[in-house]
DNA sequence: TCAAAAGTGTTGGAATTACACCCATGA
DNA sequence: TCATGGGTGTAATTCCAACACTTTTGA
């Protein structure tokens, strides 16, 4: 608990940054460049520094390395196997991360070609192989994410600011794996006053649909399914 | 993420124990050796070495410093601040540990008078102030445990092998702070046939409370409350 | 006029809450 | 006999799931 002793493990983070891109819940992954996993693929991630916190060296390595910034972060879990990395004994705080697909934060990580040559955006429902023990960090972010997209409003983080009830309830439908009821969805939102309806629609070869804001970005429970 | 580097933080496990002792729940402190906090309570853990899991730094420094082992554990979270110690920098991995009153494995930390005499078990309700941030550790751990007695059957990890429903509903009320209706809840447990009932009852200066065993002592996803 | 998504209520069943009296024992 | 906790059922309410038709637009 105190004092300096030795041989020690190192500590890293991960981070496993989600996003809806056409209807379908997308990961953002980096390409290994060094060590025995290069070339495969892993979520970004890195060293935490001796004078940051967690979350800081969770967003410091996600904005070196891919651009992405502005995001909602989240602690997951902590894997500290022996065996997780062949080199040496690395202990990684995993992260679950959220952000818009529109936002000008992750766009950076396309625009940017030659610097974030070795970064792409994924179908999770198609994910690569992935280096270390990086499927077990992501099927573990998968179940949180899940889980608290049901008794929390965190979905605000991975819309636009202004979207239609059938887009929300679509992003539902692709991180929860299952069709929901269109009257009861739009029953048990309206009843829980979460969002705003605003004066603009969305227009496409069918009934305009109105658009919606979020009441309150910030993280609130509230038992939604 | 790989190959040695500079100066980095050390990794620690700390581990929040609970049990029920005469219907308040207790947490169970040691006192601290060395360093600005010495002579302080706080919760048992220490550094994690290079060949064993966190799970297993955690059981091993829990047994090690108060005696008590063959505990129910979970990870809690990741304490990671750079001030959170003062002499270097540690990160801390927190359990949640939980264990019922008469067992064995417990005990001990208070028979061995001589070995274990800086160890305590204290009610969470009147709690000495604590070393590093373990207060906020604890006040995660509480809301750890008080969310996941409404939805799983983790009870089964405080109780003894038979108990009485009262017994039972008195281990919620206390871990919840809220009374709760005998009837209702003695028709929510039956329902859900968590348990078994035995031959044996408790006899006092009242009518006799039959005696209860969980069907199975192994963690389940269960609503409760 | 057609295709496509938007929008909207009701009903039956299930689950949850509130609530009060008798029972068996030891002192 | 009294004090103490053990044991039980019902009615009202709330919550949840199932279900179909009309509307508005662009092509």
């Amino acid at each position: 608990m105190a004092g300096a002793g030795g041989p020690a493990p190192t500590v890293a983070v991960d981070v496993a940054v989600f996003t809806v891109v056409s209807r379908a819940l997308h990961l953002l992954l980096v390409q290994v460049q060094h060590g025995a996993f290069r070339g495969q693929w892993a979520l970004p991630g890195g060293r935490v520094g001796l004078d940051e916190s967690l979350d800081e060296a969770a967003r410091r390595e996600l904005a070196a390395q891919t651009g992405v910034g502005d995001v909602y972060l989240e602690q997951l879990y902590t894997f500290g196997s022996p065996q997780r990395d062949p080199q040496d004994r690395v202990v990684s705080v995993a992260y679950v991360a959220l952000t818009p697909h529109d936002h000008p934060g992750n766009t950076r990580a396309r625009t940017d070609a030659k610097k974030y040559a070795a970064v792409t955006w994924r179908r999770v429902s198609r994910l690569p192989p992935l280096a270390y023990d990086h499927q077990a960090v992501v099927k573990a972010a998968l179940a949180r994410l899940r889980a608290k997209l049901t008794y929390t409003n965190l979905a605000y983080n991975l819309l636009p600011r202004a979207f239609t009830l059938g887009e929300l309830q679509e992003m539902y439908e692709a991180i929860l794996g299952r069709r929901l009821d269109r009257r009861n969805f739009r029953k048990k939102i309206h009843s829980l006053g979460l969002l705003r309806p605003l004066a603009r629609v969305r227009r496409g070869s069918h009934r305009p649909a109105r658009l919606h804001a979020f009441q309150h970005r910030r993280p609130m429970i509230v038992e939604i399914l």
